[in-house]
DNA sequence: GTCGGTCCTGTAAACGATTACAAGAACGAT
DNA sequence: ATCGTTCTTGTAATCGTTTACAGGACCGAC
């Protein structure tokens, strides 16, 4: 014997489908009607079928986040934020890794027209026509946790690294530091790319040259190990800033190799102010990007669109702050 | 004008419904047939609706995976193993977390009788009656990473943590220390159950008395700083077992704050292997316990349960192995 | 008593795919 | 030329819900 199906509920209680249907959607009916079907609900153990009420209602209650990492504990507090708003709305959350490429992202967009999800909520690293195209051509709701042109024509939340940069700056200057190198991610990504530029704007703002600049292959810890040396090489800086948390733990590790102590001889700034900037050791002053509200927000944002598919798309942007701790003096 | 249904492409390609399924499926056609679908699917840009499809073969192509904390990096190698089987089969992953209720893990489990998903693994933290009911009762195949009953009849993946207790104490011993501490998670889970018993008899088998135990609240960064002044004051250990790398990490940072040195004055060492063993300075000695390999094991387990339900199941113990690094002399 | 309006309930038509079955075409063997 | 096979294609039923529509009961007002 298989699972009843609302016919056999119908069928126990004695009344017809259509009011076993109403019943469960909490519709108007009287206190019998609601009465018979929850007695032979509950004797039949019955469970709507999710899969029917999806093709009928065109919604699947489930969302998909896609990110390239899930290994980058950036993500991971960004998952949290947006998993605790969807589900406090009654979505589930799909969990996609896109891994770098960009090809990997547009098939993923592509394929939300399966319908299999209600909305999408993306990360991308990697931006090119494509992408932009597919997002604006995609059957359901994207919103873009990122940076992408206006063009898109979708809602958007993005940080404001530019000003992080800014924070770090400031923050190192003001302790004493103005010899200030810079490891970044790969710079052909977004994020590098604007963190390139911040960088770059942040030391002019303060009358400073770069000292020595170096680029990792990833946003990943082993990434930022191997990219330590180019650095190190170079020499003659006081402090680094990354462009993200793996980036300068990885870097933390090659410098205490060498002897380099942090703060002391290094300072050393991260940016995300993930779970690991206070884990590592010593603990990683770290530009708060706003992640956590970043996936808040854009989650918020998905909902709302889905609800109405017609309003104006907006560009949320999320200041930064410091989170001041051990690895700066 | 929305979606192109298979209607439509039949229409355009002047077939029936049938044949364009038909074509789309590989089955036999002829080459005609063929070539006039593809232009019509082409031209209409059409992609089969993953709900309806769903409905009429009872499937969905999901797989929900079920964790207890997105943010333990054990289950990020855990879920990164997952991911890469069940998308290497053509599954998607739903992935929610429980939290550390098992009512929680209750409820979810019984909601799989909705259907959204073809099948369901799960890492119960804390397992009752209620439980491994509902499990034995899942409307779809559910594989468990974690050790429950043999009765509730459904294949799991475990590890051996007496094994691995073993392991880290004979390393420990090896290296000289003999008077060890113990900090656990909480006791009234699986793994600090399973934990506390592998540590006393690991002890036992080497002659030691254990010199201090401690349970922290949760099996969290935060708790193991809250736990570790519960062990501090006990003290006259030269070396700490703990329940897995994150109560490991909070240790040495409550460590180095009273001026210990790890692992001059204080050995440590962490269980499960996770990427933050090698990202924390020193960088940890831990006791894989296989979380990649028991995700992998345990993904390729419910594929093959999907595939027929049938077979007996099975109980696969995934072997530990001991991963030396800074943190023990 | 009749009429019009509210309610509540049931019947049946969707939703968009897959697939059992039947019918027709093509072809070789007799 | 006829028959039987095989191969391809189309018709229509089906999956399990939701929901538009219509029918019937009930009630109050005239």
């Amino acid at each position: 014997m298989s699972r009843p199906t609302i016919a056999g509920v119908a069928r126990a209680a004695g009344v017809s489908v259509a009011s076993v249907s109403r019943v469960l959607n909490g519709l108007p009916a009287t206190e019998e009607m609601v009465e018979r079907v929850q007695r032979a609900v509950q004797e039949l153990g019955y469970v709507p079928d999710a899969r029917a009420r999806s093709l009928k209602v065109g919604r699947t209650f489930q969302l998909t986040l896609a990110v390239a990492d899930v290994g980058n504990p950036v993500y991971v507090t960004m998952m949290r934020a947006v998993e605790e708003v969807v589900s406090a709305a009654g979505y589930r959350l799909v969990v996609t890794t896109t891994g770098p490429d960009v090809v990997d992202e547009v098939a993923l967009v592509r394929g939300m027209a399966r319908g299999y999800a209600d909305g999408l909520l993306i990360s991308p690293i990697r931006v090119d026509e494509d992408l932009v195209k597919s997002i604006r051509e995609c059957e359901v709701p994207v919103v873009v946790a990122g940076n992408v042109p206006a063009k898109a024509g979708v809602d958007t939340v993005r940080a404001n690294s530019p000003k992080g940069m800014l924070l770090a700056l400031e923050h190192l200057v003001a302790r004493g530091r103005n010899r200030i190198a810079f490891l970044n991610g790969p710079a052909d990504t977004v994020p590098g790319a604007a963190r390139a530029k911040g960088f770059a704007d942040a030391l002019k703002a303060h009358g400073l040259e770069p000292i020595a600049v170096a680029e990792a292959t990833d946003f990943t810890f082993a990434a930022g190990r191997t990219a330590a040396p180019d650095l190190l090489t170079a020499g003659g800086f006081d402090a680094v800033v990354c462009a993200n948390d793996l980036l300068a733990v990885g870097l933390m590790h090659e410098l205490a190799a060498v002897g380099l102590e942090v703060p002391g001889d290094v300072a050393v700034v991260g940016m995300d102010d993930s779970e690991l900037a206070e884990q590592c050791f010593p603990t990683l002053t770290s530009v708060n990007l706003g992640s956590a509200e970043r996936g808040r927000r854009a989650a918020e944002l998905l909902l709302a669109r889905i609800e109405d598919n017609d309003r104006t798309p907006r560009r949320i942007v999320v200041q930064p702050s410091l989170s001041i701790r051990r690895s700066t003096p």
